[in-house]
DNA sequence: GATGAATGAGGATTCATTCAT
DNA sequence: GATGAATGAATCCTCATTCAT
C-alpha cells in the first residue's frame, strides 16, 4: 500500500536531517575533503545511493547544511536581541548568546567558523549565493544595530569599524581551537565593549 | 667536469624557493586539496619529478613552507618589537606592522591564516609539531609582551584574556576576505588598545 | 528494491573470485610488479575501483590469493593422503597428486613457487603470517608424515633431512620451467623413494 | 695530464666490478624492483650517472651480473670436477663444492636461484640469451657428466631423469631459504646419490 | 524510497634515464 | 671519467557519482 503524500513529507524531512546531522559530524573531524560520502551515509544508517535521492551532489549537501544550520541560528539569535536595550547591552547579549550557542551546538559553530573560510575555493560558483547567505542571516542583522548605535551616538567609532571590531572579538571569543571560559565571558565582554562605546558595562 | 659543492648547494637552495613560492601561490587559488604537485611544478617552471627530489612528499612541502615563512616572519617583526617603548605602544607596532606585512605578503598571510586552522584535520600526527611552531615564533614573543604590560599596570586584564584580545584584533584586522584598509589601520590600533589598556594610544 | 543480503553476499563472492582468478593470470604473464591493477580489472571483467571495493590493496589481492588457493590445494591434498597405507606410498601419492595438481592448475602452481620465494622483498612486515599458512597447509602436514616414516623406521635418514629430500624432489618434479612428464613420473617417484627408504617401490 | 689507455682500462674494470658487487648487495635485500639504480650508486660509492657510462641500463647491469658471476661460478667448479674418479664420486664433489661455494658467496647464489627465475618476465626478449648462458655454464658441464654415468652403467636412471634429479637435490641444499647445516652434507650428499646409482658412497 | 555494487576520472608518487657541467 | 640535478612516463589508489535491483 502506497504511502500517503503526508507521510513521505514526514520521511523525506527526517532523512534530510540525519543526513545533514551526520555531515555536521563527519566534518568536524575529516574537514571537507576528508568527509565522504560514504561516511556519511554510514554515519546516518542509510544507503550511500540515498544521499544522491535527497540532495544533487556533495555539494548541495553542503551548502543546504549552510542553510539549515544559518536558519535555526538566526532564530535563537532573535529571540534574544529584538528587545529594546540600549545598543551596547544589545550587543553585549549577542556576544553571550553566540557563545552559548557556541559552547552548545560546537560542531555547529565549528563548521560556519571554517566552512565559510573555504567556500571561494570549494565553491567557486555559489560564493556569491553563501556570502548573501551570511549577510542576510548574520552580518545584516548585527550591522544594523550598529548603525542604530553609530546613529545615536552610543558607538564612537564608524561604521564599518564598528563592525569589524564586533566580528573579530566575537570570533575571538568562539574560536574553536581555544572556546573562550564561561567564566571569562563577562570580562571578554566589558573589555570589547570599552573599544566600541567608550566604558566597561 | 661535475659541478662544485657549493654549486649544488646554490642550485638547491633555488629550487626549493622556486618550488615554496609557487606553492604559496597556487595555494592561494585552490587550497590545500587543490594544489596540486603537478600545479605547483608547473607554476616553479620545473618537472613534476623535481619536487619529490627536494620534498618527501607534498605534505613535507608545506611544513617546509610553514616552517619557512614563520621564520622569515618572525625576523620581521623582530626588528620593530625590540624597542624600549611602552607596552601598548610596541603592540600597537605589531598590530601595524603585521597588517603591512599581511599587505605586501599577502600569500604568506593567507596562507598562515587558513593553513595553520586545517593542520589538525590534514596532518592529525604533526599537529603538536606545528603548534610548537606557531608557538615560539608567534604566539610566545607577544604573550611575553603582554605579560610585562600586564606585570607594569598598563594592562589592565588579565594575561589569557588580554592575549586573546589581542589576536582577535590582529585577526580581525588581516582577515584576508576583508583586509583592514590603510587609512582606518590608526583608529583600529586606537580602539583595540583602549579595550586592553583603558585609553585611546 | 534493495538485492537481498543474500545476493549481495553471492555477488560479493562471484567478484572475488574473478579477480583472484585473473590475478593468477596476469601474474603469471607478467609476476608481480608487472601486473598492474588495470589489467587484472580488464581480465576480470571488472572496473578498475571495483578491485579495490573488495580488497584493500595490490597486497591484499595477493595475500588473498595465498590463502583462497593453499586451502584449495590442502582440501585436494587431504583427499588422497589421509589413507592408512605404509608411509612411503603416502608419499608417493603426494608427489603424484601434486604434479597431478601442478599441471591441471598450473598457474596455481606457478604462482606459489615464485611468489612465496619473493615474500620477504615484497612484504617483509608479513613473511611471518605467511610462513605460517604455508607451515599450516603444506609443510607440517607432510612433516608429519615423514615423522611417522622415521619412527616406524621406514625411512632411514633423520627428519629433517627426510623433509628437505622430498621437497627437493617434488619442487624438482613440478618446477614450472620444465614441468616433469606424466610418463615419467613412476620413475621419478622410485627414484626419489629409494634415497628415503632404502629401496624402488 | 690525460690518462694512459692502460689507466682507463684499470679504472674501467674497478668501476664496473664495484658497481656488479653493488648490485649484488643491494639486490639481495630489495630484489629486482627495489633494487634502485641510485641505491647501487650510492653502495657503490659512485654518481648516479655513472652507471650508464659503463651499462647501457638497468637490463645490461643485471645481465652482466649473470654473465660476471656465472663465468667465475664455472672456474670454481672446474677445478674440482675435472678430476678421474668415478662419476657418482665427481657428482658428490659438486654437490659438496656447490654447498660450500653457496655458503661462500651466499649473495652470488641467492642472485641465481631468484634471478634466473624471473627473467622471462622481466626481459622477455634475452630469455634465449641468458638460458644459453645457463647451459653452457652450469647445464651442459653436469649433463655431460651424468650422460658418461649413463654410458658405464653406473647410474641407473635415464639421462633426464638424472639431470632432474640431480639438480633437484642440488637446490635442495642450497635454497637460499634453508640452506643446508655443513654438518647435514655427508649424509646428504649419500641419500642423493643412492637415489641415482643405487648405493650410497 | 532504498540499497550497495560498480565505474573511472583524477591526483600523488616512484624511478629509470638523460644531460648540463 | 664523473656528478647529481632534472624529467616525465607509469602506476597505485581514492572517492564522487551512477545504476540495477
Amino acid at each position: 500500500m502506497p504511502r500517503s503524500p503526508e507521510q513521505n513529507r514526514a520521511i523525506r524531512e527526517k532523512r534530510m536531517r540525519q543526513i545533514l546531522e551526520a555531515t555536521l559530524h563527519v566534518y568536524r573531524e575529516r574537514g571537507y575533503h576528508g568527509t565522504e560520502m560514504g561516511a556519511i551515509a554510514r554515519r546516518a544508517g542509510l544507503g550511500r545511493g540515498l544521499i544522491y535521492y535527497y540532495f544533487k551532489d556533495k555539494q548541495d549537501v553542503f551548502i543546504s547544511l549552510i542553510r539549515w544550520t544559518l536558519s535555526g541560528w538566526k532564530e535563537l539569535l532573535e529571540e534574544v536581541t529584538e528587545t529594546d536595550q540600549p545598543v551596547a547591552a544589545r550587543l553585549g547579549e549577542i556576544l553571550k548568546k553566540t557563545c552559548a550557542l557556541s559552547l552548545e551546538y560546537s560542531d555547529v559553530s565549528y563548521f560556519h567558523q571554517t566552512f565559510s573560510r573555504d567556500i571561494g575555493v570549494l565553491f567557486p560558483d555559489r560564493v556569491d549565493e553563501v556570502v548573501q547567505l551570511y549577510e542576510e542571516n548574520l552580518w545584516r542583522p548585527v550591522r544594523t544595530l550598529i548603525q542604530e548605535g553609530v546613529e545615536t551616538g552610543e558607538i564612537q567609532v564608524p561604521l564599518e569599524l564598528g563592525e569589524r571590531f564586533f566580528f573579530s572579538v566575537l570570533f575571538g571569543a568562539i574560536n574553536y581551537e581555544r572556546m573562550i571560559e564561561e567564566s571569562d565571558l563577562d570580562q571578554w565582554v566589558s573589555t570589547a565593549l570599552y573599544g566600541l562605546v567608550g566604558r566597561r558595562e
